[in-house]
DNA sequence: GGATTTTATCTTGACGTCAAGATATCTACT
DNA sequence: AGTAGATATCTTGACGTCAAGATAAAATCC
């Protein structure tokens, strides 16, 4: 099935083995590959989220206030626990998803310091169209894999993940 | 060995399985996995080129010349064959790295639109140092998977990749 | 109850990226 | 030779991101 066919990062790891013999390349034909296909796919689903009027960033903050279920509100710093970013990324992303109506800042009575970051009606109906496009996007995208791939390739990504988290 | 031991994506998952549960999740496991791990494998590069003075990108970029072997010159349009950026991303690259004196813009006699970018002495003893730092940083990132895992891990990541080029 | 530390969010300035368009040069055709 | 189209690079303006620090409010400690 082709498996043997040189690819972009088997020619790039073809140079290196010319040129430096001495060093040992697997692991950089993984973390290579690995990074490739991550921006193949952000700009595949890029694509898609943009005919949502989503980014990505916007669409992930209005899934995660999504799926934590009613009434739909966490504050910034649960937010930020979700979704790998800094503290001056979530605030701006918040900002635009405010500006364009989607959700909401609500003082919290209970703790000043903090704000709930709630969904208004507009966002949860984008974001609940949008969630169904992506997700068929998704299955669209590791359509190629068997099953067997998926479930093998799952196991390795989560044992490889959790050497980080 | 906690292979069922819930993760981050396991807990997005069961969130959505929860709030929505007429959509298959199965890839998005697979996708938001990937999408973890690269962003953690990408943070973990560049603290190591980081030490050299180099970002990733810089990196990559004397690494292209570098693998090219000698006279290590390429022109940018066959620097950007080899490294997934647009035209004017390539551009700002060479330009930093000419103002650190890594590489050079050479007038290409053959060709008056275009132009050589050639690797400076500077440049090669910065990039010879930091990708003998890049390739022993990941073997580290690497060193929990098994080569059983490393081999499928690739076979699988080829496979994949190769649906989008 | 006042001072100190911790927590939660936001602000600032810098960087890397892209799409779209500008510029300069080359190629091919008449 | 002259013109039209193709090619190679650079410019511009807008985004998304981060680290570091600012601000404000709570919690803790004496």
């Amino acid at each position: 099935m082709d498996e043997d066919k040189q690819d972009h990062v088997d020619r790039i790891l073809a140079q290196w083995r010319r040129e430096r013999p001495d060093l040992d390349v697997e692991p950089m034909g993984i973390l290579g590959r690995l990074k490739r296909l991550g921006t193949h796919l952000g700009r595949e689903v890029e694509a898609v989220l943009l005919k949502h009027g989503l980014s990505t960033s916007s669409f992930d903050v209005l899934a995660t206030l999504r799926r934590s279920g009613a009434p739909h509100r966490l504050s910034p710093g649960e937010l930020l626990e979700m979704t790998m970013v800094s503290s001056g990324t979530m605030t701006n992303r918040i900002d635009q998803l405010e500006k364009a109506g989607f959700v909401e800042r609500i003082v919290n009575p209970d703790d000043r310091r903090s704000v709930l970051i709630a969904l208004t009606d507009k966002g949860f109906a984008t974001v609940e169209e949008a969630v169904g496009a992506h997700v068929a996007n998704q299955q669209r995208l590791t359509r190629n894999l068997t099953a067997e791939d998926k479930a093998a390739f799952d196991r390795l990504l989560k044992k490889f993940l959790s050497d980080f988290e």
